[in-house]
RNA sequence: GGCCCGUUCGUCUAUCGGUUAGGACACCUGGUUUUCAACCAGGUAAGAGGGGUUCGACUCCCCUACGGGCUGCCA
């Protein structure tokens, strides 16, 4: 590994399935490495027993998937390194950047319920900072970075510009618990340096958090990687995503037949800009993505910008991917899967329907034709179409289906023949025809119809519909 | 409370001191049409408020308002 090459990471609680927040950070991480030649990492932040469950892990792994982010070498479990970090921080108390301090939780609580009760806001220093050892008791202890009192951390990062905050204004964060095992402050700097993590891109909610990371960097020596803190998305509303603004999690948007490809795009959209480009491929998206399109303020979810997204998307997909795409949103939504008979005939319809459509539930309504079988059932508004006048036009019709050549071009001689003769446009008799062989109102062309589902399955819809 | 970040059409955004402030989604009007989707033509619509700096500010600085984040022996 070159030490140009870039490396970024994707580090998720196991908490739960993986947001779509977290499914953005994940998709910019992706593009900025695999637009580079660089390496695109995955680390599970486990380390608080209490919440992490194997299934989130599993979640997240699985929405990641279903977005088509695949990761580089073995998920790393944060919790594994937790030795590791436990060696980094006894090298730092030998290296005098931290320090031993005794103070209970409890001491801890009550000093911070006194200074509220006070009014002031004071952060917690520890009486331990510069105490001789010779005093120490017999008791549990936790490892405290000797952060600097004075001066001001300057972080360097290439959304928000350089962000200057002042030492005062931290504490002396814990990096080992008096229970050995490692913070996330101190785990995430350990892990990100050790699996050569060049540049850090996440939620903006971490940008306090940089400083006194920094901090830990500077105490190891180690170099500080770029960083690149991403405002969060909000909903509709403006407000912080939460559920009651529907769904959260990359699975609830798989679920609802949003194509992945559609859904990286205008993931990729949301929050970064790279002039007037809209609708792009996720090869152009490698190529064009950088640091500098990312936009400062937080994004808006808008699911009808979503959705046209997705529906170029739709139609410039592969027959053959689409089609693979469309089963596993039906196993995934927990929808029948297709037999093979419907199978041959989707794949045949795919070319008449896959422009119409937007999502998968659309496009298998649009497919609907395709899919069912006789005897065909006519909606409510389709059924409308079937009055006595049209069914005899359908009854006469069938006769002259018989002897044609099944191409476009004759059947639309022949249904603008019939048309004429009733004395009626071809739209009138284009309603029937939607119900005699779809059941639908809304359905693809009658001719693509007619000639993807064949002459005989025609004529036998047809008088079954005239019957 | 303190500290940090943010604020351009309804929404996503372009603009990196000089533009009639552009594009996309949505919406409205007209056209096309075989329903739906699409497509074509056109339209409505924006720099939070107030001070500066400057010949000139959406763009730079300050204040206010609003939104968000951090302020844990959570991540």
């Amino acid at each position: 590994m070159s030490a140009a090459q870039v490396v970024t990471r994707f580090a998720p609680s196991p908490t739960g399935y993986l947001h779509i927040g977290g499914g953005r950070t994940a998709l910019f991480n992706w593009l900025y490495a695999r637009g580079r030649g660089g390496k695109f990492l995955l680390r599970i932040e486990d380390t608080d027993r209490e919440r992490s469950t194997p299934e989130a892990t599993a979640a997240i792994l699985k929405g990641l998937t279903w977005l088509g982010l695949d990761w580089d070498g073995e998920v790393v479990s944060q919790f594994d390194r937790k030795d590791r970090h436990a060696e980094v921080a006894h090298q730092m108390l030998a290296r005098g950047t931290a320090y031993k301090c005794f103070s209970t939780p409890e001491e801890i609580a009550a000093f911070r319920a006194e200074a509220e009760a006070r009014g002031s806001y004071a952060v917690f220093q520890s009486p331990w900072r510069d105490a001789d050892p010779a005093t120490f008791p017999d008791a549990p202890f936790a490892i405290r970075m000797k952060a600097p009192r004075e001066g001001e951390t300057l972080i360097r990062d290439e959304v928000q510009g350089i962000v200057t905050i002042k030492n005062e204004t931290l504490d002396d964060m814990i990096v080992l618990r008096s229970d050995g095992t490692p913070t996330y402050m101190l785990a995430v700097v350990v892990d990100d340096h050790d699996m050569g993590v060049t540049h850090v891109i996440r939620g903006d909610d971490h940008l306090n958090n940089a400083a006194r990371q920094q901090m830990v960097y500077d105490a190891m020596g180690w170099a500080v990687p770029v960083w690149a803190h991403i405002p969060l998305i909000h909903g509709p509303d403006g407000k912080k995503l939460s559920k009651r603004h529907g769904a959260t999690g990359v699975e609830e948007y798989q679920a609802m037949g949003y194509p992945a490809a559609g859904m990286r795009n205008y993931l990729t959209r949301l929050g970064w800009a790279h002039g007037d480009a809209e609708i792009f491929s996720t090869d152009e998206a490698k190529k064009m993505f950088n640091l500098e399109g990312i936009g400062r303020a937080p994004a808006r979810l808008d699911f009808k910008k979503l959705e046209n997204t997705c529906g170029h998307h739709m139609s410039m997909m592969p027959d053959a991917a689409l089609l693979h795409e469309l089963e596993r949103f039906l196993t995934a939504a927990g929808r029948p899967t297709l037999t093979g008979a419907q199978r041959d005939l989707l794949s045949r319809a795919l070319y008449c329907v896959k422009d119409r459509a937007k999502t998968f539930p659309e496009l298998i309504e649009k497919a609907h034709f395709a899919l069912t079988s006789r005897p065909i059932v006519a909606d409510d508004a389709s059924a409308k179409a079937l009055d006595a006048v049209s069914r005899g036009i359908l009854k006469s019709l069938t006769p002259r289906l018989q002897n044609a050549s099944w191409t476009k071009d004759a059947l639309e001689a022949i249904l603008t023949d019939v048309a004429a003769e009733h004395g009626m446009g071809f739209g009138k008799l284009a309603q029937p025809l939607r119900a005699a062989l779809a059941g639908r109102s809304a359905t693809p062309s009658v001719y693509d119809m007619m000639l993807v589902i064949g002459q005989d399955e025609t004529i036998a819809r047809l008088e079954d519909a005239a019957a």
